[in-house]
Parts: structure tokens; sequence; C-alpha cells
DNA sequence: TTAAAAACTTAACCTGGATTAATTTTTTTT
DNA sequence: AAAAAAAATTAATCCAGGTTAAGTTTTTAA
């Protein structure tokens, strides 16, 4: 199915990601106290905020439907996209369960998140939901750290066509794509923001790419007009990439 | 204390780590199976490789003492360097615990490390070492993001100026500094590795600030020279680090 | 102890992408 | 539908850091 309606709130029985990651090991899990007819929807809408830097409301969120944005701005004032947050993802999980948020959560088109438990108490009676937990760290962790690796030395091309095979590839995973289009909400400045170049500089190369015959995102969908260009530019880097 | 001494193997019970992160949670645990007083240690030489990108041989293991560096060398050949594994550091873990490893883990200095249990059964049962692994994920996953943030759009200066004031931050919470002294086995090509930088353009800056008397690197040993002019350009970027 | 290799240093030149400054197009709000 | 705001686009100039090409010093191996 392409592109999920917004708007959907129910059981996990019915959820399109229930078969995956965190989700998977709630449902096969042994809890009493954790009752899939009584999840609880979060609905936002685009350009919301879930929770700020700094913020101390540490809830734990899986995003059902929808595109969340994680950000944060330093001292100088400038911003740094961390990563998007895709279906199926955790989201709000760090070191210390009821520290500051490090950075803040944004939702770019209307989305649907559930709760889930977020206490040490819980998870120190679910071994295999905290494990789930570790993994789903560990998943973070090498997106942060492919993201660390193209960034560094590669040169604007690249890094664009890498993010951009990169989100796509996750989000085929998910079946979330319609051949080589997938919905794209993210502006240049957060592709800038994102991969350590000017709004600019990404604008003049995506130009490049449209006229080349590369890649292309209009009206908030990106096409992928020659994947072998786009994988040979990106490296292939992203193909060990998490599930 | 200064430089641990290398070579020492034993017990839990005298190990300065044991009262921090896995360690901490290997201790206060209730398991019969894990033995304090059997703990396997390897000790490593400078210079080896504990295992290399692609391996199968899926320890999981606690630095013990020593220095430990992990990186990667992409399709084109370019190596990036991720980051240092400290005293006290989980070291292998992944999203699977059986799958190929994604970076190279090498000894930097004689060094000894701990195996600690690493089976999917063992952590089943095992609720609160389950969540100790999910925030030494958390953990790793906050200083892939600080990095991942200082070399986004900022300056050769300021970036040799975070990393290594993260480094004598990390060492200085274990007590691994002198005054403003720490060991540093890095080389000028493993800070440009790791910053985006040429060992050229690093070699210029250290000299720089070594003229500056802002930092100096000299026989392995790193001396913060003025801490406040390092602290303005580092951006205290490393202070929401994690413990 | 010497030879070889690795690491560090310095200088000259060059380029990818930043900066600055408009203008146009699209989207949102009224 | 008009006004305002946000986003995208284009062009001209500039510089931080890359590249190339030698050195020199330090470390390691023979």
């Amino acid at each position: 199915m392409f592109f999920r309606s917004n708007g959907s709130t129910g059981l996990c029985y019915s959820c399109p990601n229930r078969h995956f990651r965190f989700c998977k090991s709630l449902l096969n899990g042994s809890s009493a106290e954790f009752d899939a007819h009584a999840v609880k929807n979060i609905a936002v809408i685009a350009k919301q905020y879930l929770y700020r830097q700094g913020d101390m409301n540490n809830e734990l969120l899986v995003l059902r439907e929808g595109w969340v944005m994680l950000t944060r701005v330093s001292d100088d004032g400038k911003r740094q996209v961390f990563r998007s947050v895709l279906p199926g993802e955790l989201l709000g999980f760090q070191q210390h369960f009821h520290g500051p948020a490090i950075y803040s959560a944004i939702a770019l088109v209307d989305s649907v998140l559930c709760k889930v438990p977020n206490s040490v108490e819980y998870y120190s009676t679910q071994p295999e939901l905290a494990l789930s937990l570790a993994t789903s760290e560990a998943c973070d962790k090498m997106l942060t750290e492919m993201y660390l690796g193209n960034i560094t030395h590669r040169k604007a091309r690249e890094r664009i066509a890498f993010m951009a095979l990169e989100i796509y590839h996750r989000l085929m995973l998910r079946g979330l794509n319609n051949e080589y289009t997938i919905q794209f909400p993210l502006k240049q400045e957060d592709i800038a923001d994102t991969l350590g170049l000017t709004t600019i500089h990404v604008n003049r190369t995506l130009h490049a790419f449209r006229d080349e015959g590369v890649l292309q995102i209009h009206k908030h969908q990106l096409t992928i007009l020659d994947y072998e260009v786009l994988y040979a530019l990106a490296g292939s880097r992203f193909e060990f990439g998490p599930i």
C-alpha cells in the first residue's frame, strides 16, 4: 500500500507495524499489564512538536503512521537534524528515563503514535522487551553511524544521494513506496541541516540531479529516476543498515 | 590514579569499573550463571585487532583497561573512525547477536577486556541486564549524535576542540586524568578520520593550537593548556553526553 | 645499531561549497 | 481572492580546507 491514509487508530492486531521491531516484542510478550486492546493513540497534525529539547515529559512512543523528525539547536543557534523516524520505529528512549530530552521531535505530516510502557519497573519484569529496547537503540546507533560515515569525508552529491537512497530503502522495507516514488516531507533546509550543507548548495545539487535525470523531488514526493547512478554515488553504504 | 598499569586481571570485586554502567548491573544482578570470581579476561597488545568488520565472532566485551578504537573502511577505501572505547565501556553489542561486525575494533595500547554473557537466552532471563544493554546503546548513540552534530556545519578548529574536550571529559569521569593531561594514543590520522579532515589540516590546526597555548599533544599525551578557550571553541556540546 | 617504515611537518596551489544578496514561486493565512 | 509568509531559485564572490609534493623526525624491525 502506498502512503497510508492518516487518522487510523485502534488495536495493535490490525496495525501494519505489528510484525516489526518493538511492536512485535510487545505483542509476543507475556505481560498482563500490556493490553493490545487498549493502546493509547496520540494523533498529531503536521508541524506539531511532540516534545522539545529540554522537556521532561518522557513518553516512549512508537510511530504508527506519519513522519517524525528529530532535531537539536545548539548553543550557536545552528540546527542539526538527527534523523527521520518512520512508521514502526521507537521514539523517546534515552539513557535516563526521566532526564530532559536532548532533541526535539516534530511531526512533518499528520501522524499517529502509540504510547508504550515507559518505566524502569515495567521493563525490569519484561526481559524480552528490555532486550527489544536494546535492539532498537542499536539500530538507531547504526543509522547514526552510517550518516556519520557518509558526511565525514564525502562530497555534497554523494551525501544527498546517500540520504535519498537510505530513506527510500527504509520506507521500501515497510512497503511505503510506490515503485521508485516515496512520500518525502523534508524541506531543502532539512536536508541541508541533516548533511552539513547550506540550503543553497542543496538546491544547486538537487537541480543538477533533476537535469541529469537522477533524482527528482516535487510536491513532497521523491522519485528515483536513475537507481544505478544514485546507487553508485551513495556507495551502497545504506545496505548494512538496520531493518 | 593516573594511567593505570597494564596487565592487571582478576576479579570484578577489585576492578575500578565495578561501580559503572554495565559492570554495576552485572554485579548487582541475581544471576547464578554469572560468577564474578571467574571472569574471563582477554589481554591484547597494542595494535592488535579484537575483531574486524565482517567477522562473526560475536563476543560481548567490557574494556577493563586500555584503549580501543572502532573503525570501518568503506567501499571507496576511506576509513571512518567511529569512536574510542574507554575503560568501563561495553563493546560488541549489535542488532543481531550473530550477525557480522559492521566495524573493526583495534586496541591502541596494551589492554585488558572482560567477556560478558552474549546470548539472547541469557538476557531473556535477566531483565535488568537487558535494560543495561539498552542504556549502554543509548549512551553510544548519544555520543555518536554529538559527534554528528559537531562535524556537521562546524569548522576544523571547533571540531578538534570538541573532540579533545569530549575525550578529556570522558576520561576525567573515570579518574583517568592527571590535572589537564590525559593519555592520548590517537594518531593525527585517527583524528582526521574521526572528524572528516585531512591529516595535513589536523597537523596545521594542532600546530596553531600549540602556538596559541590552547592544546598540546606530545608523546601520546594530550594537555589542555587553556581550558576556557578550548571550552569556548567546543561549544559545551560535550556536556550533555553520557556518563 | 642500522635500516626501513611510519608518523609528522611545511609550503604552494586549487576547488567545493559557504556567503551574500536578490528574485521568484509556492503555501498558508486572512 | 488577496496578502503575507515560507520555500525555492539563481548569480557573484570568497575562503576553509583539500590536494600535491616534498621534507624531517620518530618509531619499529632487522
